[in-house]
DNA sequence: ACGTCTATTGAATACCTGCTCAACAAGCAA
DNA sequence: TTGCTTGTTGAGCAGGTATTCAATAGACGT
């Protein structure tokens, strides 16, 4: 951020080479800069990209129009013309990517038998990167003071623990899982899920090979699976 | 935070009791208002103690000078008298509550026999308010951010880390839990608190029985005692 | 070629924020 | 009382931020 914050910080800095390599037009009293038009949804899905990748490094509420604006090469004045407020920006990024990972899980529990698909999901949790571990953070720090972006939180974090209900459910009725109370375990579960995401985002560093054997260890237990069988082999 | 924002707006909003209820040598053109001078110390703490409970809603790094100032009825330029830099405010507000947490732990665990100790610790962090889970979420969130701030959290987390340590390596020797690793073991429960920890600031209604008893099966099985003999009665 | 539509700009407004600093005054010592 | 120390104020500077809006200029249909 440090070097956006320079360009914007005004004239001061540019050389004749900045001067040189832009458009003639661009000069004081001078017709305006040519904008590079795009189609209404590029653009929009460009505006939202670039903010998840903010978010990535700042946090969620850390994301700012003018911060988009440059990164991109336009002005804020764009930005709010997608996306009147920025809390409208935030909540479409964050509902993105978190919409994304869950309609990514429940095609996984359609195309795969329960075992495999469960599977696949806790792989999935666990080596979600710090950078979405962090979105999911600061999503859950910034929901307070964002009723939009919390009752979006909210709707995926009950979207996600549908998705594990359904297919614990799942398991069950065909034999395979033995689960008394589905949604239980699935609460259980995505808790153990989230206490990795935190440590992830935290100490990248530390061995994660302990911490990731108690959640397969407790996942095998929750749905009634022999200790080792759901794992991967290398694990 | 509204009423904050609403009162330093401006004069607009003074009755004329606003006038009259203050001293008279506020207005303008008299000498200054009276201050109410206090020893260091004391106001120091004062001014900690208000930015962390500003910050139990608002996250550690959405505390500002001015905001402080205006609860504790004093100047932004006070606080910047006691703390030059907001950054300062926040760490030793960090530090303060994060430390006090951490030698409550200590404490129980060289006045209590392993077992009590354990379940103490374990209670403590499972009935923490969402505020201060709140204020966990914030710092790791901020921390990229903040140079000093992430080194204190990591103190603070590895000091809690050895508390736990140390104690499973006590119950150990004393042949009442049965740990191969207590570091790592460690780890594992910690990570599972913080899970949990994440639930509770995010929905305070769920019901929470199956994640607690999520945590005490997990903890009861990695220190090795009976299923059950660890967590209260009651739950 | 021409006109319409709208994506895009540039500039302005109003507010918030961290931080500084000279001046003031509360308490204490002599 | 007098003087000194220092907690405290008030005002100000230099930015940062959300948001608005008239004016401009690509693109596209006719």
């Amino acid at each position: 951020m440090n070097t956006l914050r320079a360009e914007r910080r005004g004239v001061a800095h540019l050389t004749c080479v900045d001067v040189i390599e832009r458009p003639i037009n661009t000069l004081r009293g001078m017709p305006k800069r040519a904008a590079t038009r795009r189609p209404p949804e590029e653009r929009r899905q460009e505006i939202i990209d670039t903010a998840l990748a903010l978010a990535d490094t700042l946090g969620l509420d850390r994301i700012t129009s003018r911060d988009v604006a440059t990164t991109l090469g336009v002005t804020s004045g764009l930005i709010h013309h997608y996306f009147p407020t920025v809390d409208d920006l935030v909540v479409a990024a964050f509902a993105q990517t978190a919409s994304a990972q869950n309609d990514q899980d429940r095609q996984a529990c359609q195309s795969l038998p329960p075992t495999d698909a469960l599977r696949a999901l806790i792989q999935r949790s666990l080596s979600m990167g710090s950078a979405n571990a962090r979105i999911w953070m600061s999503a859950w720090v910034a929901a307070p003071r964002r009723p939009d972006l919390a009752r979006e939180v909210d709707k995926q974090m009950i979207d996600g623990l549908d998705v594990l209900t359904d297919l614990l459910r799942r398991g069950h009725d065909a034999g395979v899982f033995r689960v008394s109370d589905p949604a239980a375990s699935a609460l259980r579960i995505l808790v153990l899920v989230d206490g990795v995401l935190v440590q992830v985002s935290m100490r990248s560093e530390t061995t994660y090979g302990d911490v990731h054997a108690l959640v397969w260890d407790t996942v095998e237990r929750e749905v009634g699976l022999p200790l080792g069988s759901l794992r991967p082999e290398n694990t």
